[in-house]
RNA sequence: GCGAAAGUGGCGGAACUGGUAGACGCGCGAGACUUAGGAUCUCGUGGGCGCUGCCCCGUGGGGGUUCGAGUCCCCCCUUUCGCACCA
């Protein structure tokens, strides 16, 4: 009798869009603000949110969402009231370029996009707060972006200045670094200069200690707190003067001149202090403003040819390291302030002038990149550290940067070099040299773009008042349509053709006055979105206060590695700044943060140049939004990532058939308790997928639930209900749709996602009577034993001596030892 | 160059504080069932051999510690990722 062809198969397509209808209906996955305000355990679940690209979701962004989305539901199974929203990010270079290849106006891509993601988002299976959503388009969105910039302003956290931007000379505009490929711009190929604009600053750096200090409690991925850490490049080291040397003009260049210390002097940074007495030249950035002064008149034609070429050169292939080194002799000298002795002053492209002072002091002994100049240029080499083996006297094939003790360094002699830093700084210090200094690789973040596709800075220049911020009451400066954005001519931001827009009067004095015409950066769009989301539906202030109360800052973030630095050090940074104008209660605005791994495709990152982009769309429609999520979070750990592979779906979607079909009809199920080793299983299984869940480990918490289900279903055995009804929750936070379809089946009126329905474990019940020991002899496995929990030694090692196999291998030796491990092992020790 | 992580079957990947290596899944093999499917169900599946013995070998390579090492220590090789002329 064929009982199977009486039941119903599962056909996940229809109960997708079955329970799409009942989530939304009943709104499970929807709050009011008033849901918000009174909810009691507020769990805010953050995942970072997309930018709405034309191509459509891919399957990264699914992997990302589907793994934050699953631990979501899980708290909400465990009663936490979850907040889940989603939004997008859709400003941007990113955006703007692909609306410039495809010949559309961004104003009109963008929100066709965003139609589009918001279709593909609603089918994954995750449980978004479509009522509070955001945009950063929106000028009800930017108009706090613009705000916030106001804040810092007034906080004298926002500054103009000068900087140094890549600049195409072709098509006469500003490049990001990423558009910039091997020195040329990436849309015509012509090499790209370096050229000083006038930028907008946002002073992060004033926030570095800070912001490396909190990472020591903040709970987030260990390799994202490191990157920071790196970013953020805390140096200790010490300032130290160098005067100028002015030399009379002689008749033999190469005689001693007379030489008087002038009080003008040039400071360099370095972490060395104790190698000082070793540092025989001078080598200053070509931008560094004292170069003139230091130039002789035999030299100025030199040094000024090398310092344009040196300005004109990209920033990207300027800082390549695996070039040549290239320098000028200034004809200055400066004095070394240890030795005493004068030293020439150069100047070099590998010294930049963004870190430090923008000057070294150059130690060729000792630095392998100052050792690699000395030796090309011909300059002195001077040894001030030995090695266990060397003299002072013992020459040097390349810089040693081993420890060691200080020759060559007059009364430091022999001190170790690794604790002379402090002593050498000291005793500098005491005499006006330098001074103990920390240094920050992070620099201050630079939020001009000029671009069209942003939020306009909020700034009016008058000639009389200066630079005035745009009152409050002004926001937003909306972006105006402008139908060639496209940079123009003027290589300024394509605003500055809207002369209708620009020229308003000054808000201070009422003179004729001009709007800033940059936009601001992508990253401040994104750097503070999180704060909003509670807040989406709120016009008259940036956030409410309750409800920033309630549910910031965020409790769980889940994201991509390549944020670990940017857009993370960036929202803690306007977090902390928001914190110290009296706006936000915290300074951290994630509590816990979580990387997720990477998506590999036939051995290599997906990326649309290798054409190996998968797209989710026809593996939900071919095996459903349950499978393909599950098997996402199954094909390898979801912290690091793995391999998708078309095949590997084929298993997952047998184990929900295999679910089905175990559960369908519910009514045929056995009425029967679970006992014994089913019984054991099913505690064991809760545990173990409780714990994993806990921990993102999703793929091997769906390995227990599939050996569960083998176990149930062992020998074609009827199931009973009390086996099967459990593993129903505990499949829920993986495949969504299907539980609740069998929740309802087993007769259940509320949807899984609706109340507390993650089954608890008996962790007694979870643990066997009986355990299976290991017996070896000398370490190898012999045999095993099946005997009582707590069995005691003796008991055990009677056992294990009378097995055939054991003997064999103790007999006619002697026991010199016997190592036991309850409930665990037994190893028999002959010789 | 600096920093970090990782190397386990044909493949993706398991393995708690050192204690049965290869869970789970894919693929593959054999069989069952069936008017044949992208089925389903059973059994098998690291390698070797004097092949049915819980025998030998086996977690990138080489040493070491230990009763016992995928796991700990030292050296080397490879891969991936992050930062990179940062003084």
């Amino acid at each position: 009798m064929n009982q199977r062809a009486e039941r119903e198969p599962w056909d996940p397509g229809a109960i997708e869009r079955k329970w799409q209808a009942i989530w939304e209906e009943r709104g499970t996955n929807l709050h009011s603000d008033d849901d918000l305000r009174t909810a009691t355990r507020p769990f805010y679940n953050l995942m970072m949110f997309p930018y709405p690209s034309a191509e459509g979701l891919h399957v990264g962004n699914m992997y990302a969402f589907t793994g934050a989305d699953i631990y979501g539901r899980w708290r909400r199974m465990l009663g936490d009231f979850v907040f889940e929203p989603i939004g997008f990010d859709a400003f941007g270079i990113h955006s703007e370029n692909f609306a410039l290849k495809k010949g559309v106006h961004p104003m009109e891509l963008i929100p066709s996009n965003i139609v589009n993601f918001t279709r593909q988002l609603r089918r994954i299976g995750a449980m978004y707060d479509w009522n509070h959503t955001v945009d950063t388009t929106d000028p009800g969105y930017y108009r706090w972006t613009q705000w916030i910039f106001l804040q810092l302003f007034r906080r004298g956290l926002a500054e103009k200045r000068e900087a140094p931007v890549n600049w195409c000379p072709s098509c006469k505009t500003v490049l990001a670094n990423e558009q910039v490929i091997a020195g040329a711009c990436e849309r015509c190929g012509t090499p790209v200069e370096q050229r000083f604009l006038s930028q907008w600053f946002f002073r992060i750096t004033d926030y570095a200690q800070r912001l490396l200090d909190n990472l020591s409690w903040i709970d987030w991925s260990d390799t994202t707190r490191r990157a920071q850490e790196n970013w953020i490049g805390r140096r200790e080291g010490a300032e130290i003067h160098f005067p100028i040397a002015r030399r009379k003009v002689t008749d033999d260049r190469h005689e001693p001149a007379e030489v008087h210390a002038d009080p003008h002097r040039i400071t360099v940074f370095t972490t060395r202090p104790d190698t000082i007495f070793g540092a025989t030249f001078m080598v200053l950035a070509p931008e560094h403003p004292r170069v003139s002064d230091v130039t002789t008149d035999e030299q100025r034609a030199e040094v000024d040819a090398y310092r344009q070429a040196a300005i004109a050169m990209d920033l990207v292939a300027r800082k390549k390291t695996d070039k040549r080194k290239t320098g000028v002799f200034t004809g200055g000298y400066c004095v070394n302030p240890a030795t005493g002795q004068d030293i020439p002053i150069w100047i070099a492209d590998y010294v930049l002038m963004e870190y430090g002072t923008g000057a070294i002091m150059a130690v060729p002994g000792h630095d392998e990149r100052d050792f690699e100049f000395a030796t090309q240029f011909g300059l002195l080499i001077v040894r001030v550290i030995a090695g266990p083996d060397d003299t002072a006297a013992s020459p040097l094939e390349g810089a040693y940067i081993g420890p060691g003790v200080l020759v060559n360094s007059d009364r430091f002699d022999g001190t170790d070099a690794a604790s002379a830093s402090g002593t050498i700084t000291e005793w500098l210090e005491a005499r006006s040299l330098g001074s103990a200094r920390v240094n920050f690789r992070l620099h201050d973040w630079c939020i001009s773009r000029q671009r069209y596709w942003g939020p306009p800075i909020p700034v009016i220049y008058c000639n009389a008042c200066g630079a005035v911020p745009v009152p409050e009451a002004d926001l937003p400066v909306v972006l105006p349509f402008v139908e060639d954005y496209r940079p123009d001519e003027s290589g300024i931001s394509p605003l500055a053709r809207v002369e209708s827009w620009y020229r308003v009067p000054c808000p201070q004095c009422g003179a004729e006055a001009r709007r800033e015409t940059d936009v601001s950066d992508t990253f401040l769009d994104s750097a503070w979105y999180f704060l909003r989301y509670p807040s989406a539906n709120i016009d008259n202030a940036i956030f409410d206060d309750d409800l920033i109360a309630k549910w910031l800052p965020v409790d769980m973030y889940i994201g991509g590695e390549e944020h670990a630095v940017l857009h993370l050090l960036y929202s803690r940074f306007v977090t902390m700044a928001l914190h110290d104008a009296g706006l936000l209660p915290f300074e951290e605005p994630y509590t816990r943060f979580r990387k997720h791994g990477l998506l590999i495709k036939d051995g290599s990152k997906m990326s649309k140049s290798k054409g190996n982009v998968v797209i989710p769309d026809a593996y939900i429609e071919e095996w459903g939004a349950d499978c393909f999520r599950m098997y996402l979070m199954f094909l390898g750990p979801y912290q690091e990532g793995g391999d998708f592979r078309d095949e590997g779906l084929q298993g997952v979607s047998r184990f929900l058939y295999r679910l089905w079909d175990t559960v369908v009809p519910a009514d045929q199920l056995g009425a029967e308790p679970a006992s014994g080793s089913i019984e054991r299983a099913l505690h064991a299984t809760i545990r173990k997928v409780t714990e994993d869940i806990g921990e993102l480990r999703y793929n091997t918490a769906i390995a227990a639930l599939m050996e569960y289900l083998n176990a149930v279903r062992e020998g074609g055995r009827a199931a009973n209900r009390a086996e099967v009804e459990p593993l129903v929750p505990l499949v829920a936070p993986f495949a969504p749709y299907i539980a609740d379809e069998l929740w309802q089946r087993l007769g259940h009126h509320q949807s899984l996602f609706s109340t507390i329905s993650w089954p608890g474990f008996d962790a007694d019940k979870a643990i066997a009577d009986d355990v299976e020991l290991v017996v070896q002899v000398n370490g190898k496995l012999r045999s095993r034993l099946t005997v009582p929990r707590g069995t005691s030694e003796d008991d055990v090692r009677a056992a294990a001596v009378a097995d055939g196999n054991v003997a064999r291998f103790v007999d006619g030796a002697s026991v010199r030892k016997v190592i036991f491990v309850p409930d665990r092992l037994i190893n028999i020790v002959v010789g």
